[in-house]
DNA sequence: GGTCCGGGTCAACGTTCGTTGACATAGACT
DNA sequence: AGTCTATGTCAACGAACGTTGACCCGGACC
């Protein structure tokens, strides 16, 4: 048991939880360390002690693990919706600001849009992949990634209210049919 | 006729350029008017006689007209493909720089994200709404958007590489069926 | 050819950044 | 109680940033 008045896990935690914040609100460069160390109630200099320094942090921070499940196993007729039912689960669940973060500042920083290529390449590609072919059908992965992303970008990083505003319900009822017709060719 | 070897007009286009480039690679903050200034072949003071300084020729840099057609002249049964075939136009277009810079820069600069809701509000959404309600089926503007922004994302942003890879009458054979499905109900 | 001015150069400024290293202290152990 | 180590504090550093103001100069005009 880590005692309560000094506790370098808590405090590796909490710098990282400000970080999560302060990254994917304003990306990497703008960003301070001075800033998350205020947030997190600590010297900026720990996060050199723990993390070796902005960089370590950061990495530290978008550390992500989506752990997608077997689609092969759901019931073909309602596969959009379960699509868009996990992606919702990633966003605002415990993998979603690490995954802000990385999305945010992917157009400004090339290792961020490399980590999300990765992302790309060996969670979610091949967790649709799984699902090709169907009746004769033949989806195009691009075209539902991009649907997802597209989502992702306006809901979460450009905040468009429209989208913003929409409940979990709504957003599946109005994308799950373009990825359900996109996987299966069907309704 | 301006002069050749003193031109103001050059001189604030090739800083225009230069810094489209370059916010739309690394984002505002990661950019220095230093780098730019030496991209464009001038001393960086000029930025701030020409611009009143970097947020000046930042905004200088993101001015964007998109000049979208009407869609409701558009053969409906055509409209998925005449919608994708109008927006990598304005990807690929004189449009297309000031667009990365855009969205690059919209998950890490609060500025740039409200530009981008304008730009939906105002030109976007106005253009794909003029399709509504064809043979009864209602389509979903944020779906229609969302492809759109994802592709963009995708392939300008994120630059994942088969999507970069994709030839122009690939991406219309992949992505029109979709957006088609969308906007009108039909194949 | 002398004057004038738009256009360009240059060195320096005050700030703020990430980072460093010397120092303080709380709590566990002998 | 005294010691040791993990943890936290603090002042300061050098570098790089955006920006400024004083200074040049080419060429149009009289």
């Amino acid at each position: 048991m880590p005692s309560s008045r000094r506790d370098a896990d808590a405090t590796r935690t909490a710098l990282v939880a400000a970080a999560r914040v302060r990254f994917g609100r304003t990306g990497y460069a703008a960003t301070t360390v001075r800033e998350i160390a205020t947030d997190a109630g600590v010297d900026p200099a720990l996060i050199m002690r723990y993390f070796g320094g902005k960089r370590g942090l950061y990495d530290a921070a978008v550390q992500v693990d989506l752990r997608l499940p077997d689609f092969t196993d759901v019931d073909p007729d309602h596969l959009g919706r379960a699509v868009v039912a996990t992606f919702l689960d990633r966003w605002d669940g415990r993998a979603g600001e690490p995954l802000r973060v990385l999305l945010a500042s992917a157009g400004t920083d090339a290792d961020a849009a490399h980590r999300m290529r990765a992302t790309f390449a060996h969670q979610v590609t091949p967790a649709i992949s799984a699902v090709q072919a169907h009746r004769g059908h033949t989806p195009h992965i691009e075209v539902v990634v991009a649907v997802l992303i597209g989502l992702a970008t306006l809901r979460y990083v450009v905040r468009v209210p429209e989208i913003v505003q929409l409940t979990r319900a709504e957003i599946l009822d109005r994308f799950s049919p373009a990825l359900q017709h996109e996987l299966t060719g069907g309704v």
